[in-house]
DNA sequence: ATAATTTCTGTAAACGTTTCCGAGAATAGA
DNA sequence: TCTATTCTCGGAAACGTTTACAGAAATTAT
């Protein structure tokens, strides 16, 4: 329509400087005139590039995630990126099925966020393939691409605030299906608690598995009716320790009067009038931004370094769950 | 490799009965044992579908929407397809920005959440081309293609229940950012409250435009040091309504004692212990779902029935934040 | 046995871009 | 004026699939 060729046009759009001003601005005239708009898939095959990442979490309505997932998009937006949203649910299967679609449309990365022990193996195979990135996972020695809050640092940090407020009998609970975050933050509790020369107990619920409110309310029911209840109950992350709040709400127990509790993560559920839950608290936000960042460092690199590690401190953040015994 | 030519190892992958099973099987097995994999963006050159649909929501953040994306990624994915996460953070240009993108990438249909008036003319434009639908608008005669809770009954259900609680001054708590299903909120509350000769008020944040915790925080805080202040606030939503729970935590007023509050979406805070918010639900998976739903209608229909409307009922959920006068 | 089907497979065009290469036009240098 | 550069632009191949069409092979019918 412009009278040129489709290479003309082709610079044009892209601001090509070897493109005269009068025809670029005669052919974005006439583009937008005719409501044009180009074939992203087209520019895709050719240039071999999606422009697109994946980002694998188990549950968006985990509180915790979409504060992850609005660093992932804000990043991703900045640099030109879109990000393809899926939901696990924990199911390997369900991660794998994801895996390959993601592949077929060619992302350039992928963030993966609480990835179970199970599917371990499945994401370390793809790695080497495309930048991978964890979000949550220890960053021990053995594991790599990842962003990851320091756990047992966190961990350390509740267990050793309960016991300066002279908690003895102090019990971590929290679903059974093991992540290495998890790991790591019994970790710090145990040692704290080692250091002091207390006994670390720890229940984890059969019953459900995963860190949700279930489990906590769950398993601090079985605590509360013991014969010799603690004083106070760690929970493995924010959730957990709401359920056990509500445990206690509906036993008659207050908090922090008759049970301190203290969680993980600080979701903005935390922070609720009269909710006001003590908690360790994550950058949840920088967690995806950082993760998108490690992605770029890693295609940039071709995956030469492919061994890359963020650790970001953990924080208490003191409201009024627990109390000085 | 197969010895075969691409238009054969095409069918094969494709499950297609006009090829042998089994040179199909052998293709298989050569395709997974050298890692193959299609590549979607030709595939899409080629058949022009992408496969992927667009959710546009104002903030993953704000926990109503993780509802609504968990419904639409679940039925997405049920039907082949994947989904685009964009935030607009209620901002226009960035509504457009992303509108562009996703339609320069051929999602096959879009879902927008809480479209502002501001952009509205903006998606009417390209609703002619694509299938686009609406999450929570009107479903006013001169609307089209969304799928809303009936925000009219909902508001009409809350000042119902606060009005046979006894409560006579009730005021309405929210935004100065109108939307449409703030509009109906609104119409219902006045509705119930002129049907029992009651005098509704209305008092929209000038400082916190839009309906989150600062706004009814803010809000509430001058409602309480008023001469005469109300018995009883509805929140245009829960985030509102959670935020005036705040104000009132803060002045000491105990709630519902002091003050009752009802909310409106039925936000998964709103069921904590300590919180037990009253509020009006909405069914949030449900509304992602079926917007999906709607999507595919609208596309096998080739945009011939452009005007589809899909209406969900609000639910009264009564806990403890609002008591009989 | 031949003819008529049916089943299977290959050829080649098409999808809508980008980009390498080369060529003509304009400009600068001599 | 002529040559050397610099600007612009077009031609054509390439990206990796799908699919209409046609042809070959195998099967069935006569």
């Amino acid at each position: 329509m412009a009278g040129v060729s489709y290479a003309t046009v082709s610079r044009a759009l892209n601001g090509s400087d070897e493109v005269n001003e009068k025809t670029r601005k005669r052919v974005l005239e006439i583009c937008d005139s005719v409501g044009y708009s180009p074939n992203a898939l087209a520019r895709g095959l050719v240039t071999n590039s999606s422009n697109a990442i994946g980002l694998i979490i188990p549950n968006i309505t985990n509180p915790f995630y979409p504060e992850v997932a609005l660093g992932v998009e804000g990043e991703a937006r900045a640099r030109g990126y879109n990000v393809f949203l899926c939901n696990s649910n924990f199911e390997p299967e369900r991660m794998e099925s994801y895996f390959r679609i993601l592949i077929e449309r060619r992302v350039e990365g992928l963030i993966v966020a609480s990835v179970p022990d199970a599917a371990r193996g499945l994401f370390d195979f793809y790695r080497k393939k495309m930048p991978v990135v964890y979000i949550g996972s220890r960053p021990a020695d053995e594991e790599c691409n990842c962003v990851a809050t320091d756990s047992v640092k966190g961990g350390y940090l509740a267990a050793e605030y309960l016991i300066k407020l002279g908690h003895r009998r102090i019990v971590f609970i929290g679903g059974t299906r093991t992540s290495n975050s998890q790991i790591d933050k019994l970790r710090g509790f145990r040692l704290a608690m080692e250091e002091h020369g207390l006994q670390p107990e720890v229940r984890l619920n059969i019953n459900y598995q995963f860190n949700k409110r279930e489990s906590g309310y769950d398993m601090a029911k079985v605590l509360i009716n013991e014969k010799n209840p603690p004083t106070a109950i760690m929970g493995s992350n924010d959730m957990v320790a709401l359920g056990a709040l509500e445990a206690c709400e509906e036993y008659g127990l207050d908090v922090p009067g008759d049970m301190s509790i203290i969680g993980f993560d600080d979701i903005p559920y935390a922070s609720l009038p009269k909710i006001q839950l003590t908690t360790i608290a994550q950058a949840k936000y920088d967690l995806g931004k950082i993760a998108v960042d490690m992605l770029f460092k890693l295609k940039e690199s071709g995956l030469k370094n492919n061994c890359m590690k963020e650790v970001l401190q953990p924080e208490l953040v003191i409201r009024s769950s627990c109390r000085e015994l």
